[in-house]
DNA sequence: CTAAAGTCTAGTAAATCGATAGAATTAATT
DNA sequence: AATTAATTCTATCGATTTACTAGACTTTAG
């Protein structure tokens, strides 16, 4: 399941992709138009900003803009970015790999090779998702 | 990402799996046998009993054994018991269905769509992973 | 200078997770 | 009947995470 952070990360994207060109957005026009609570949004829109999905301007007359293109921002890039790992597991990870740590024989547990396939599966599919398609319903 | 819970289910299962037909493992054998802590494993075991995938044999020379074919069961079923839905939003699940409460148009949120396309292919994906798909690796 | 915006750092209440503890129950053997 | 060895049930617990909230600080336009 999706954070709250990555749903509303997802929305705010959402927002900001169905503006004209050129517009920014001040926090509190994404909040209300996409129904986010403002103070959590904050946090969102610095660490989509950080991720380098997003852009700002500070000051008055200030706010946020998409700095990548709502064709190339994909579900999984948001997954990672607020919930991480995609796969069922650590070790079946491609970004966020770590051993087992209950796995007897080290580095090959029984359940590795089969959450892989899913995760190859999954990722495909939410690469497949971006802000672009969901814009347009 | 399975919890603890939802491996060590998938641990015991496949420990289970391959025992010999009519054979009953106690608990601290399953939780030697795939590295599980003994007190934990036992809860595990009483949700899978209660989800009808294993049964149990009380007193003295009692224990485990599965009841249900290891063709049939499925990372989805799994996942379900112990971690719920298996869409990345209550809205986009079929057996964990909630409304979004922060959608405006009531019913029918931005995400919901994409999301359903991810859930199809993700639970079509762990509906062909089998405890014995994993047995034979 | 001031208003209005983003930025940064804390804090917090509630829930969840990953266990652990111990008593109760059940069943086979002696 | 007593003993032993297993499951079953209920409760608790510490740590972490989640979903926010608060408030001070910084930046910029006019």
């Amino acid at each position: 399941m999706l954070s709250h952070k990555a749903k509303y990360a997802l929305k705010a994207l959402l927002y900001l992709a169905e503006q004209d060109e050129n517009h920014i957005s001040r926090t509190i026009e994404i909040a209300d138009g996409a129904n986010i609570p403002k103070k959590f949004l904050e946090q969102i829109l610095l660490d989509l900003k950080r991720g380098r999905f997003v852009s700002s301007k500070q000051g008055k007359f200030g706010g946020y803009y998409l700095i990548k293109s709502k064709n190339d921002i994909t579900l999984a890039e948001i997954h990672r970015l607020f919930d991480g790992a995609i796969a069922l597991l650590p070790c079946a990870s491609l970004n966020f790999y770590e051993p087992c740590s209950d796995c007897k024989t080290e580095s090959e547990c029984s359940l590795r090779h089969g959450l892989m396939l899913i995760r190859d599966k999954t990722l495909k599919a939410m690469e497949g998702i971006t802000i672009a398609s969901l814009v347009k319903k």
